[in-house]
DNA sequence: ACCTGAACACCGTTCAAGT
DNA sequence: ACCTGAACACCGTTCAAGT
């Protein structure tokens, strides 16, 4: 018999080579694991054993399980954004209302543990997470500013569309699959656009 | 030296009266509890050890942590739902929904935990909490009855009027204390009104 | 029927020790 | 600087035993 073994692992001179891990390698399994098992399981065990290391490895780039979970948070929150800003641009008015909301319960749909993880409580009234979100908010004020309220009036537009749209995610998530959401949701678009202009 | 013990519990001829717990005594001391520390903190022990009890005990009156959490979840609902109720009455139209929303938006910061404990996901489609939860929304809805809507509009006026009231508080309670958190509140249900008599 | 108490599994967290 | 592995505290859960 040789020295050959049934699993396949990259041979290496020495014995077991010591994983090395990042924040980068520790954030990508926390999202995946947050949207494929909902976040409550993205846990320090979890997390470590996707990686091949002990929970205790996690301490180094992570300040436990809170800082797990604030990083998923601030991460989601950026992805959000994004996916809002895309939606938004080059389009006007009512419509980039309706292009702005789609998108945004769109990328809830696809990334639920990660949406979930959007409104975690900030450790700090000035933290990243607090920054994040409100970078979120500018995003969908902007395009109130660009249909001619004024900054305030943008202001206290965004918050409402957020609002709302928040609000409808959580109880169509609570409520389960349902033949009525979509329909329901047009509705509220449509509730927003008209009481927004008025 | 007597019999005479330094702690004064009320002295039995038994030695250490077992106690004897209910449903109802659970559920009034989870409630408490999670207004006073946060969902989270209503644990199985937290709860034994605040009615003199072993977390074991529990499991004769609710299913697990799960069960435990679910029953305040439904507690919880049945009093938003009242104290809606109660604010919507002999009021109507436009009135209705701001006295409604305040009512609304007052039980969430009066109670934050039983609040944050309203929107768990439901064990089924059809348990007491998802009935709780359409009572509500029923309650919402009548009014938008009463002002005219049809059946149906009712039913999409109730849910968009929820989905902003409870966006609005997440995102409230997220942000932590803050100056404009009133005046946002106001002009949101103002675009609600807005939006849905039109 | 209901509570106790022991037992167990699991998870977060700390820390001395290695590399 | 970063990971291991032992150690500990804590919590949910089960179950045989008592009343």
């Amino acid at each position: 018999m040789s020295t050959a073994r049934p699993d396949s692992r990259p041979s290496r001179t020495r014995s077991r080579p010591r994983s090395r891990i990042s924040l980068e390698g520790v954030t990508e399994v926390a999202l995946a694991l947050a949207d494929r098992e909902g976040l409550e399981a993205v846990s320090l065990t979890a997390v470590a054993e996707a990686l091949g290391v002990g929970p205790s490895a996690l301490y180094t780039h992570v300040d436990g399980l809170e800082g797990l979970r604030y990083t998923v948070a601030v991460a989601a929150t950026h992805g959000l954004t994004e996916t809002v800003r895309d939606a938004a641009v080059g389009v006007a008015g009512d419509e980039a209302v309706y292009s702005l909301g789609t998108a945004y319960r769109g990328f809830a749909h696809e990334h639920p543990g990660q949406y979930a993880s959007t409104l975690l409580p900030p450790r700090s009234s000035d933290d990243e997470l607090a920054r994040a979100s409100r970078g979120l908010l500018d995003v969908i004020a902007r395009v109130f500013r660009l249909s001619g309220l004024d900054e305030e009036a943008s202001r206290s537009a965004a918050t409402a569309t957020r609002s709302a749209l928040h609000g409808f995610l959580a109880l169509e998530f609570a409520a389960g699959p349902g033949r009525d959401h979509d329909r329901h949701f047009r509705d509220l678009l449509t509730v927003l656009v008209r009481g927004i202009a008025a």
